[in-house]
DNA sequence: GACACCACTGAACACATGTTTAGTATCTTA
DNA sequence: TAAGATACTAAACATGTGTTCAGTGGTGTC
């Protein structure tokens, strides 16, 4: 309870706006925004409920605060470099540290599940940088040419998110207490794996695939 | 709002109690569980309120017997066949088919999604039908030997449910109106693919990563 | 026909919610 | 130091929540 306020993803800042932001944060992130209550913020900030609707006016303009200190700092982070050598893979990053991340982690996981705009725009910015990361790859030679880029960059990215979204029972499934670097650990190897030696051993089921796809798309 | 009531997916159980539990589904898949009301519910099955608590005694209950008719019975046909050669994907088989099953996607959706014991039976259901379709294609000589066939049907599984999850970003990212049968079509080809020819062209990735995790695994 | 049972409603209850308001302390600035 | 703004609290308000309760009408049973 007291232990997740300070880890040092968050920079520390220790005006009281920041500390009520700061535990808003952790409640969204942690029981979504609908069951976050005012009150519980207030109390995990050491404040009074009234406070903070004074510093955010409102319980949806909270939201917006954080999405903007959270969000849009990842994806702000993700467009920056125009240098394709340099794209960087934030949630990868993140991912790849998951105990110090934990905050911006799990607040991007409820973003990303219940409607919010700037949930919708993480995931944009995230199939772009994709995208991008595809064609570099396959420009250096590291990577083969898809069909289908931007299908494969969005099946791609709802992997990688997918893998956050559901940690709870990914860790789960691998006898862990808790989704943390233990989890990433035992996944990055096979994941990584998959993409590199194909599951099939022939070209069979993609025809088959194919073949269901085209019939649906075309006569029925 | 009326049309969502008739579909083919759900028993036409005309009994007011079955009515009660089908909006409930509708309404959970929708916006979650804490999110929906009994009163909405209530409205959505030409009801009272208390007739609501009257049928199932509270809330949680409702919620209950929802996951009895959704999950479970999606996790038992799910197990039923003992046959490999019958092992059917219950959640292939309704994503194959989206505008048919919306309503159970949407409610497995919320139910994996928000801690609920029926929502991790699932998926840990779905884990251990997967690492049998992977046993049985390695037997069967169209699928490859993994190394680690329990987190490569973690995985895998985690990317199905994935794509489930975050199916309006998918949909959206395609350029569709909502997440539906044009969305899994346009998906499954490059994911099959991606299944089927490797993504890298040399190990070099794959032994990079193996590296970073045996290196943080080991010493540190 | 009387009785018990059941589905069902409308109103109420107790509580939790986001927000407002009145008031107090604390800081800033001239 | 005086004054005005700002940070902050305690209490109240209005509304929405799950649930309860008293009562009504219908249905089947002896």
């Amino acid at each position: 309870m007291f232990s997740i306020l300070n880890m040092r993803s968050i920079d520390e800042d220790v005006t009281t706006r920041a500390r009520i932001r700061d535990a808003a944060i952790a409640a969204f992130g942690r029981r979504g925004f609908t069951a976050s209550t005012v009150r519980d913020i207030a109390t995990d900030a050491g404040v009074s409920p009234g406070l903070v609707i004074h510093h955010f006016g409102s319980k949806a303009a909270l939201r917006t605060a954080c999405d903007a200190h959270v969000l849009n700092t990842a994806r702000a982070s993700a467009e920056s470099s125009n240098d394709p050598d340099r794209l960087r893979d934030v949630l990868t990053e993140y991912l790849a540290q998951p105990d110090d991340y934990a905050r911006e982690l799990a607040y991007i996981r409820s973003s990303v599940i219940d409607e919010s705009a700037a949930g919708d725009a993480f995931f944009d910015a995230y199939v772009r940088l994709t995208e991008q990361i595809l064609a570099e790859g396959v420009r250096a030679g590291t990577m083969r040419q898809v069909s289908d880029p931007l299908a494969t960059a969005t099946w791609m990215v709802a992997n990688s998110l997918g893998l956050l979204v559901l940690g709870r029972h990914v860790a789960r499934s691998l006898g862990h207490e808790e989704f943390g670097t233990g989890t990433i650990n035992r996944i990055a190897g096979p994941a990584v794996e998959l993409y590199t030696h194909p599951l099939y051993t022939d070209d069979s089921f993609l025809q088959a695939t194919r073949d269901v796809v085209s019939d649906a798309t075309t006569g029925r």
